[in-house]
Order: structure tokens, then C-alpha cells, then sequence
DNA sequence: CATGAATGAGCCTTCATTCAT
DNA sequence: AATGAATGAAGGCTCATTCAT
């Protein structure tokens, strides 16, 4: 939501310009501003001024999802079932990925353009690091992945999905399955043999 | 190597501009046909006569290391231990991935630009294939994962090795590290609890 | 100043709207009128109802330097020194111009978007081409320079220093510099040989 | 002229590229690469090959009326009377300077986009230079004017010129008095008074 | 009076591809 | 076969000015 409450008008372009980029983005196609402009039915520079960039932009629309997932990480962290509550943060955020196509690009980039997307990544990596950290002292996840390691696994799995691009219906189940196997490889395993 | 048997002239230009594309590969620098042209001190006519497209010629300079991971498919093939036999194909698999930027995008395109590579990944798939049939009859892998989920998933390591981005010289380790972590999901885990 | 009165408020925003300004061009940087608008936080059109165009702004901020100009040309005219009085209002002049960006642009403007300006500059011309009689009724100066070619000499003094662009400091000397040398051809020397 | 031999058909577009941007160049009308493109009848593409720049064509089209400047200072080197000799000089300058509207901006440019038009300035200003110290020895100059300060005063001439902006055919003239002016100055004239 | 959102023409630049030489 | 000039659509971004609130 734009920061600072704006005049009845201009959040009425806001709303049409983030919707018509969620609708772009759902169809998979790349966010164009002048683009985003025209189908908009707003003048180009209505659009930069609301949002600097492209990414800024995607941010935007990705917001939503990265702030309900970051609920979903407070509703984990009060899991008492250390390992469920990983896997099942796991989930909601793999599931998140292979659904809403805006997730990807902004959870693998390095840096950010909105102050507030920063927060929201930031808070759901200490989360994913505070339920990593807790599976791994009551023993049931092997102890050599650190929180480093949660997002790039996570946006691996999701980009398995996309190469495997079967039905997109099942897009969700092969992401539960590739998901478990990888758990199943969390789990403290013995280098057995 | 080119199809058929070329001008000797040809035939250098062929080796320039491949050898050029290789170190802009290597480089990080995104294939340009113009640009190729022109550190290769060809004109740009001469390099779209060998190669249609930019895939083409990616496709070309991936071909060395999809054969000898070919090759490295036969030996696995001839390995009497099917989980051993399974896993290092994988290994020779992602660490070529995270070694040479030109596997990760030809890997993961849903169709070819040369026939040659769809011969190759046909063969790389069957190889794999063939492994993890192997294994599981064996019942050392979870039943649950086909061989169509074996390309994905191996993309989506050394996808998650990219994101990771630490110091290009751990590239190897971590992907060691994510598909050590994979494949102990992988082995026959009955769903624990 | 403003030409007629304003509401208290309404001065207080053209004053921080002038500062603006004249702070911009201290530091070189083009005056743009919503950039002088943000930066004096205040709304665009607040600054376009006190100054319709960017000359206007800018002559507004060279007005005190110019008014200062025509305190000094009467001073001049006080003289009884034909050649002295000249010089040092000429000297007078360029040390203006080479010390305020605001000048330059006026004084060689065509037009001028304000009627305080044209007054001013008007004063001015009247000031140098008097000073210039005078001195050429007293035989100080060659007889074929007359006083339309004042502002251009200056002018093109203060552009000289501008191209000679040596150390800021040292502006005013260059500046001093050139204008001796004028001075020197501009004394009435006999086509000599 | 272009550097290397072009084929016919590129030639003739590099011809018509300048000869379009002469015309705007004489007519006063800033160069746009877009709008030269369109005017020439080409691609936007052609006229960027040709001139990675503006100031490349700008150079290009100043580069004529540079070297026959170069040719008058060699000539001007050959005469033996050392005022008459620089004077000529400085005058041929302005001259150019007024005459055609591509030379101004390229003399006060402190970097250049083409090395030939850097070699052209360079040798100029040596000439230039050359010629000052020979009149300074020949005690025909004021000392306190250095070779540094040659370039600075012929585009100041040049400028006043433009600010006088009255009849374009007075313009010569015009640039002749200011010469006159500043060289009767430039005489060696003992601080008088 | 003040605001500042909206406009959209206009400029710049890149690059994949074609085709005359 | 080789060349490389030409093309021009496409995309990015800025900024002076207007006008609804």
C-alpha cells in the first residue's frame, strides 16, 4: 500500500496501475512500465512517479503475499512441534513461489527497492532462521544447513516446478513432492552406510 | 563440431566464433550475435550463417560438457552399486551446471535450437532414467520421484547455488552440500512420525 | 522583491522559493521549477503562481546583484574621472558576472520575462553608455566603440573566464586580467604603424 | 572525412548525415541523431554507427573550417613580422567563429569526442601559442598575457558577437571591432596614467 | 491561494535481423 | 561464403505545464 495516504484520485491510479501489473505478472508477462502505462489507461509518467522502477513495481504487487507469509511465520513459530513448524513454514512459502509468479524474482534478488519489501524479507528470514535454528537443537534436521541456505533451497524448488512445467494445476503437488524429498533430507540422516 | 565437414576456412571461423562465445560465457556476458561478430573479427553476416540464433551457438559451446557428461552416464551405467552408481551421475551433473554457465539455460529450455542437443539430453535423460529405475527397484530411493523430476530438480540445485552467490569458489561446495541434502531425501525414507 | 504586496504567507513562500533558487544556481545546478519546488517544499504550482517561467525565477534572483549593479553605476557617474569612472564600473560589472551564475544568462537575454528586469537593464545601459560618452568626449577611449557593444564585451568577458576555467578562485582575476586587456585597446589608441 | 575507406553506399549516408547536420548547424537548430536520421531519409541505427554522438557529428561537421584554420596558422607561422603574424591569425579565428555556428561550441568543449578534431585543437592552439610568445618577445605584446588565455579570448569574441546578435552580415565587421579592441589591449601598453 | 497528481510529447539508445555488395 | 551497413521497432526516462481538488 503506498505510504503515505494520497488524494482520493491517485489512489484510485495506484490501485489501477498494481492491478494491472498483477495481471501481467499472472499471465507472465515481463512488467513494463510504459507498458503497464498504456493498459493502464495512464500517462507514462503517472506511472514512474508512482513507481520508480520495474522492480519497485513487482515489489509492490508482491507485497500482499510476502506479508501473509510472514503471518504464516508467526503462526509456525508458535507451532511447539519444532520440526512440523519448519516444514510447514517450508511449505507455505514453496507453495507461495509456484503460485504467484511475483514471489520469485523479488525473493532472489540481492538487493531491493522498497524499504518495506527489505523489512518483509528480512522478518521472514529471521523467521525461517529461528525455526531452522530451533529444528536443528532438538536434533531433527541434519546440522550442516544453516539459515543461509533456506532461500536458495526454496527458490531452487520453486524453480524446479517452473522446469518441470507440467499442468499448471500441479504445479502445487510437484512442489509438495520435491519439497518432502528435500526434507526428507533435512532430516537428520545419519551419512549412513 | 560443426554437422558437416566445412571450408577450412570455414572451419576457423566456426572455432573463433565458438571460442569467443565460450569466454563470454565464461564471463558472464550475455551472448550477442553482433558482439560475437565483432570480437571475433567477423562480420556479423558470417557468424548468423553458422548459427541462426543465439541459442544455436549457446547450444554449441554446451556441447563438449553435455558429452562428457555423457560419458560419464556410460560409466555410471556400468556401476554394480545403484545408489552409488545414481548419485555420482547426479554429482558430475550439478557440478558441471555450477562450473559452466551454458548448461543451466540449455538444460532447462523446454525445446532445442540444434538437434544435436536434444540427441544429448535424450541420452543424458535416459541415462538418468535408467539409474533411477535402477535404484528404486533396488529400494534404496523413495518411489515417489520419477525420472522426469530428475532435470528439474538438478536445475533447480544449481539454481539455488546462483542464489546463494558466496564466493564463486564455494559454488562447488554448496552444490555438494544441497544435493547431499537432496539425496538423503531421496533415499527410501518411509514417511517418519 | 514581490511587486505588489502578499499575504504574509504568500511572501514567506516566494522568499523560500528565491533562496531556492539562488542556492541552486550558487552550486551550478539548473533551476527547474518543480525541482525548486520540492526542494522549497512546496507545490509546483505555488511556484508557478510566483514565477511563471524559468527566466522569470532567475532574473528574480539576479534582481538584488543587478540593483547593486545600478547603485554602483551612479557612483560611477559621480566621477569626475572620465576614464576612471568607466573603467571602474566596467570592472565592476564582469567582477559581477563572474561571481554570480544568475547574471550571465540575464544580461545576455534578448528579452526578458520581467519589467523590473528590462528597467534595471535598461539603467544599466544608460549608466555604461553615458560613462562611454564621457570618456570618448574626452578622448579616452577609440572613437568606434560605442556603447551597444558594452553588454556584449562584457559578456563575452565573463564567457571568456567561463572557458578558461581554471581554479574557482582564480576567476575573478582572469576575469580582471581580460578586462585590462581590453581596456588597454579600448583607451584611444591611434591605429598605430 | 571517415577514418577507414568505406564502401560507396556507406559513404554516400555519411556524406548526406553531415551535409544535413551542416544545414541544421547553419540554420541554428540544435542536433538531435534522431532527427538527423529522419531528415537524411535513414535508420536511427545508421546515423549511430557513423556518430556514436552528437558531438562526434557536431566534430565532424566543424572538422573542415578547423583544418583550413590549421592551414592559416602554418601560413601565419611564415610571416616574418611577428604582430602581423599573430593578429592575422586571431582574426582568421573569430572570423570562423562567427561565420559558422559548429565551431564555438567545439573550441570551449574541454574534452572531445574525436581524436583528430584533439589533434586539430592541439595543433591550433601550438600555433597559437608559438605565435603569442614570438610577439611577446618581440616585446609587441603585453607580457601578463599567456597561451592559456588565447582560446578563452576568441571565444569570448566570438560570444559577444552573439549576444550583440544584430544584422548576421555585421557580424564579421562586428568581430573585427572586438578584435581590434582587444588587440590595440593586447599591445604591449605600459600601465599608463 | 496552495497543492501536487497527471500528462505525454520528446529524446535517447540498443539490438536482432536482413540484404546489397 | 563472407561482409558489415542499414534498418527501425522497442524500450527507457525526463520534464514543462496544466488542472482538479
Amino acid at each position: 500500500m503506498p505510504i503515505s495516504p494520497l488524494r482520493k484520485d491517485a489512489a484510485r491510479n495506484w490501485d489501477r496501475i498494481v492491478a494491472v501489473a498483477r495481471s501481467l505478472v499472472d499471465q507472465g508477462i515481463p512488467l513494463q512500465l510504459n507498458d503497464v502505462a498504456r493498459r493502464a489507461g495512464l500517462g507514462v509518467g503517472t506511472v514512474y512517479r508512482h513507481f520508480a522502477t520495474t522492480e519497485a513495481l513487482l515489489e509492490t504487487v508482491a507485497t500482499p503475499c510476502l506479508e501473509a507469509l510472514v503471518a504464516q511465520g508467526e503462526e509456525a513459530l508458535a507451532d511447539t512441534d519444532p520440526r512440523r513448524a519448519l516444514e510447514t513454514f517450508l511449505a507455505r512459502t514453496v507453495e507461495a513461489q509456484v503460485t504467484d509468479a511475483s514471489l520469485a524474482p523479488v525473493a532472489a534478488a540481492p538487493s531491493d527497492a522498497l524499504p518495506h519489501t527489505t523489512e518483509l524479507k528480512t522478518s521472514l528470514w529471521a523467521t525461517g532462521s529461528a525455526l531452522l535454528d530451533r529444528a536443528r537443537e532438538a536434533g531433527v534436521v541434519r546440522p550442516d544447513l544453516v539459515s543461509a541456505d533456506l532461500v536458495p533451497l526454496m527458490c531452487g524448488i520453486a524453480y524446479a516446478v517452473d522446469v518441470h512445467s507440467g499442468d499448471p494445476a500441479d504445479r502445487i503437488d510437484t512442489a509438495h513432492r520435491y519439497l518432502a524429498t528435500l526434507l526428507g533430507g533435512l532430516r537428520a540422516v545419519p551419512p549412513q552406510r
